[in-house]
DNA sequence: GATGAATGAGCTTTCATTCAT
DNA sequence: AATGAATGAAAGCTCATTCAT
């Protein structure tokens, strides 16, 4: 992933688009079909109240199909994570990676994971149920601990940042990020462009310069 | 924790305190118990882990007693999330209130829900575990919609931050204490003292001056 | 009871009506109002539905008061048919016994029976029911096996009805009463006087001379 | 009960016979054995004692199966009495109605039921229970509201039988019927050939001449 | 690969009954 | 005599999972 800040963007993009089709292609219609109607009933009746059958007409599959992909309701839930972390990583980091400057990809990285969640909001919520349920044995209080863990660590490292535990800035960053996202899909109140620079101006100038 | 209140206050603080008790004590010792017992298998085996029968054993009462509190598995999960709600905000007030300077309880606060969080991890816990399931009806992404939204409007509007929708601050005042807390609990990293006043003072620099 | 006929109807009616009280006044208000309540919940909800909680409520006693007069809800069952059973025959032999004319008794034991039920609904829904439950241990298909079954055979033996097994005349005449008084508690159907005279003359007719 | 059937319809019998099977064989070998099972647990125990573990080894499935057919205790209840009733007419028209005389059915068809519910004394106990419980909804005092009504109306309506409202006639003909077979199911008294013929004359005269 | 009837452990809940007050 | 909180066995029912087709 590295080596693609050296190529045209066209040809990044393409080349990471194609990556990610090929991520996905090595899932089956059905095995799609699962997942989707998962999301569709964990948004709506919880971890707790999305059973089997009910999946099973959700997704229209039968059970058996489902036993075939998936060794157990945990195993399905596990793998439904990675697959739509994947899809969510793989989306963010076509939009920011090829950015040369920290401060602009400061910025992306903030909007578009928040954009994301805006418009994905059953992915919201069942992250943050995944998150939280004894599903998440890891016990990572948030995903990314790669990707935003990594890109914040650098700015440290660089100077872009003021020098801290990453701890603390990924506290900052990842925790209004989510709320922020939580308080647009729960509640009915809407951060319009301005809003959302401001807010990020807020966090860039309180995590560089204090 | 009860030596960080250094005012005069002795009166206050028992006034306050009795009121709390007043609260607790409508709460008969079985209701207590049943909580009690609830908390600890919901933050170790999740809400759908969390069977009646478990429960009558952690809480050492009868299912028949348990239902003659509560209707239903529902409502005692809605009635636990009050309980506990109530019992935290009661803690933060009466620790913070009094205070006169609005930094000084901006600091205050963050600090006592980031130490009661890390004291109690359950709660943490559950709380995040109810925020984000279908329990949660009225949707509200967290809790003290009122005390904390209250608090950051207040400083908006007496000039303590910059203008700005309450729900900026928020987002970046609650993401940061639950985001921060969340690592600690779950992570094995600590914030020391230096760290958590670093963490507030990089939020307030960012929500006081830009 | 036999003795009546050589009284003054009055005074036999007197005697009568306070053995009856005398019979209810064995029984104390809440006892009554046990009853009474039990009634109303067997006819809207059958014995199943019938819980003693629900009981509670209907007669506005505690658990303990009920099984301080009852021993289980058997017992219950069991004693309220008594109870109800031996309410309705009082109120039968008054009106008819002291006739002395075999006929009239023929149509007025039928037309009382009739009028009871159809006055009393939930009185014949509860017997009903407990005839054909498993509380009825002794399996009679009726109640009166006493007293109708009696009348029937006076009938024979006297030469107001042909020579035939009672059984038959029992399975005509209360079979046509209960049948009847249940079409008209379900149904909507009312048979008025000129039809049930039409009825019992049928019966008459049938019986007396075939 | 075969030999019955004198008349050359050999085709017609196995016509209705089979149109009979037809009903039957859509009901699955499952679906009979939980029917079967329940009948005889009703009939020993009552509703409420028939619980469902119970009849998981009388009829000898497991609790999802019968969740798998019906979605309640109530549904399979239900659904039992349309099964049986329907079972019983269609035993009884395949009997009758190919007689052209009306007196002959007149016998036939209150002997034909006499004649199941004596041989099927578990049908009548489970058919009275029913009957005179909350499941009953539509609170039909008996059954063949269709069946024996359209007989007995059509008997006035061809003048086989004096003019009255045929309720009178259902009264004294189904509840002859009705309580002559619980005289005999539950009683140890067997009415012989003679004494069905005498009861039925009796009705017969009662209904036909006065 | 796909189906869905069948399973039965285990779930939430009810309910007859007890007993300290 | 009267109360009603407490009990826990057992009820009705669900649901993850299996397996013959």
């Amino acid at each position: 992933m590295e080596d693609k800040i050296l190529l045209p963007s066209f040809a990044i993009r393409m080349n990471v688009r194609s990556k990610e089709m090929q991520q996905l292609q090595e899932f089956s219609e059905k095995e799609i079909a699962i997942y989707e109607g998962a999301l569709e009933l964990v948004a709506k009746y919880g971890f707790h109240g999305t059973s089997m059958s009910l999946l099973t007409k959700e997704a229209s599959v039968s059970t058996g199909t489902i036993y075939h992909y998936f060794c157990s309701k945990d195993d399905l839930m596990k793998k439904m994570y990675c697959y739509f972390r994947t899809r969510l990583e793989a989306c963010i980091s076509i939009q920011v990676d090829e950015k040369p400057d920290y401060k602009e990809r400061f910025y992306l990285r903030w909007l578009k994971l928040y954009l994301y969640y805006t418009e994905h909001p059953k992915v919201l919520v069942f992250f943050e149920q995944y998150i939280n349920s004894p599903y998440n044995q890891e016990r990572s209080p948030h995903h990314f601990t790669g990707a935003y863990f990594k890109f914040l660590k650098e700015g440290i490292d660089e100077k872009y940042l003021k020098p801290a535990k990453p701890e603390i800035y990924v506290a900052m960053y990842m925790g209004s990020v989510i709320m922020a996202s939580k308080i647009n899909v729960f509640g009915s109140i809407l951060l319009d462009e301005t809003d959302r620079e401001l807010l990020i101006n807020k966090l860039w100038y309180g995590m560089s310069e204090v």
